[in-house]
DNA sequence: CATCTGACGTTTT
DNA sequence: GAAAACGCCAGAT
């Protein structure tokens, strides 16, 4: 492959519809590298982009944002994806689970991306 | 039997 | 050469 796994990362999110989410899983599967889920997010910090490509969109397996990482804010992200029609779900509604930016998080069985 | 914790694997910058 | 925006599998409790 001539083009870099980033550059097929940038691709994959860039394809994600409005109003639904991808997991870094997901992202890395589709760009030819379903053991190198780290590194779709390290792709995505490149940001060639920006504007273009919603990182935002891009969230854990477990539907949490990235702990640290926040483009203007970690509230705003959740408001943006909210935004667009992703369903969020607060951290009371959880039992259990690993909470990243604020304990919300994505509600994938009815936001993730069905590619 | 079900659930949680720990370790490892992958590629780019 | 090392570090870094996770994911999946295995073993132990």
């Amino acid at each position: 492959m001539a083009e870099s796994f980033s550059q097929k990362v940038y691709d994959v999110v860039r394809r994600i519809p409005e109003g639904k989410v991808a997991t870094y899983g997901q992202v890395a599967a589709l760009a030819g590298a379903p053991r190198s889920a780290r590194f779709v997010g390290f792709a995505l910090h490149s940001n060639p982009e920006p504007g273009v490509i919603p990182c935002h969109r891009v969230v854990f397996r477990d539907g949490s944002l990235a702990p640290g990482f926040a483009f203007g804010g970690p509230d705003v992200q959740r408001e943006l994806l909210e935004n667009e029609g992703v369903i969020f779900i607060p951290p009371s509604e959880q039992s259990r689970e690993s909470a990243g930016a604020d304990g919300w998080r994505v509600d994938l069985s009815r936001c993730q991306w069905d590619a």
